[in-house]
DNA sequence: TGTAAATCTGACAGTCTGTCAGTAATCTTT
DNA sequence: AAAGATTACTGACAGACTGTCAGATTTACA
């Protein structure tokens, strides 16, 4: 699934005809795909640069040339993570026409993208507590995703389709109970089966 | 508010009458005061052993005579706080007559321990995440909490006050949410004014 | 006050982190 | 395709924190 080694390796982003890139790039993505496989199956608090990079053939130190440290990488992932989510959600927050059925495939979008991502979303979420950078960087990736909510629900009340509550604390809470059921559910291996658990 | 020592002081829970607790009683109960001093105001990814047992006059081995680690002391903390939340929630859960002015009365006293005990409550989820026995308590928590919800939808469907959704499935998402939202309001100090921020 | 039990401590070994000077690999230019 | 310049890597180090232990100190109680 991944690269066995950081040396040399064309790292599977690089599709045919493309310029192969620069030895870094390679690399830094190495990691990143180390990392994921790693957080596939184990929870971040196991995580240290030492065991990351021997998963590829690389020494501990060689991870600073390309993250400060695990919660820098993990701002990585979750960058990745925010992309696409925020991909999904576009047919809800910017789609013209009827909102149902927008709305219907985005929330479905969004539940396949968490139980694809599951468990990197939960590793992001944990290794937020324990970072301050990273911790800000979460907390700003969902309001950003409360406000865009919070737009979509004033426009509908605009138009009559929602009742007119106040569209912001609504949107947070929705969102956070969202947030929270997506992560118990499909943050960790077995994913959950529904909340009965 | 804390004791500025670890030697020899009686503890703040020691009410006029009772008999002097042990020594080790006396200690184990100021570290623990010790600890919610600083998680008042500093996060739980700051505290280490060693500044701890500084804040008292003892020595960083001693800490080890009363928890097995930080995370155990959390431990005892959440305990504590699932004491109250749980004693909190009684009207409620357990309480005859007209749900309504229960539930109302549950609610209100469960936003009022939060808002007294906010950063204890983040720091021991904070913590949760980065150990795996604690990450198992808090979790436990969760589940009885959900256990104790559900069960009180059930009882007031059977009695038609509450539409017939599935009565576990709507408690975890309350609840969740409810979690969320209380730790994102109070858990840390300067304290939110609803979901504005 | 004396003494057994309890509590505490300095010192140690272990794990992980982040850095640095020097070496090796890679890329570019001719 | 070899030299030179740039980029990437490494072993070795110092620092922070953890958890333990033998021995010293304090406490409790007769």
């Amino acid at each position: 699934m991944s690269a066995k080694t950081f040396r040399g390796n064309l790292g599977h982003r690089a599709a045919a005809g493309e310029v192969r890139p620069r030895k870094s790039e390679r690399t830094r993505q190495a990691i990143l795909d180390a990392a994921l496989d790693f957080l596939w199956t184990r929870p971040f608090r196991d995580l240290t640069v030492g065991e990351l990079m021997a998963m590829g053939d690389a020494s501990r130190p060689a991870f600073y040339q390309y993250f400060s440290d695990l919660h820098n990488l993990m701002e990585a992932l979750l960058n990745d993570l925010r992309d696409e989510i925020m991909a999904v959600a576009q047919p809800w927050f910017e789609g013209e026409g009827d909102p149902v059925p927008l709305l219907q495939e985005t929330m479905s979008g969004l539940v396949r993208v968490c139980y694809r991502r599951g468990p990197i979303l939960r590793a992001v979420a944990d290794a937020a507590s324990a970072d301050a950078r990273l911790e800000k960087d979460w907390r700003n990736f969902l309001k950003t995703f409360d406000d865009a909510v919070a737009a979509k629900i004033e426009q509908e009340q605009a138009a009559g389709l929602v009742p007119p509550l106040a569209a912001r604390p609504l949107a947070v809470a929705l969102n956070r109970m969202d947030a929270a059921l997506l992560i118990d559910q499909f943050g960790q291996r077995p994913r959950g089966n529904c909340v009965s658990r």
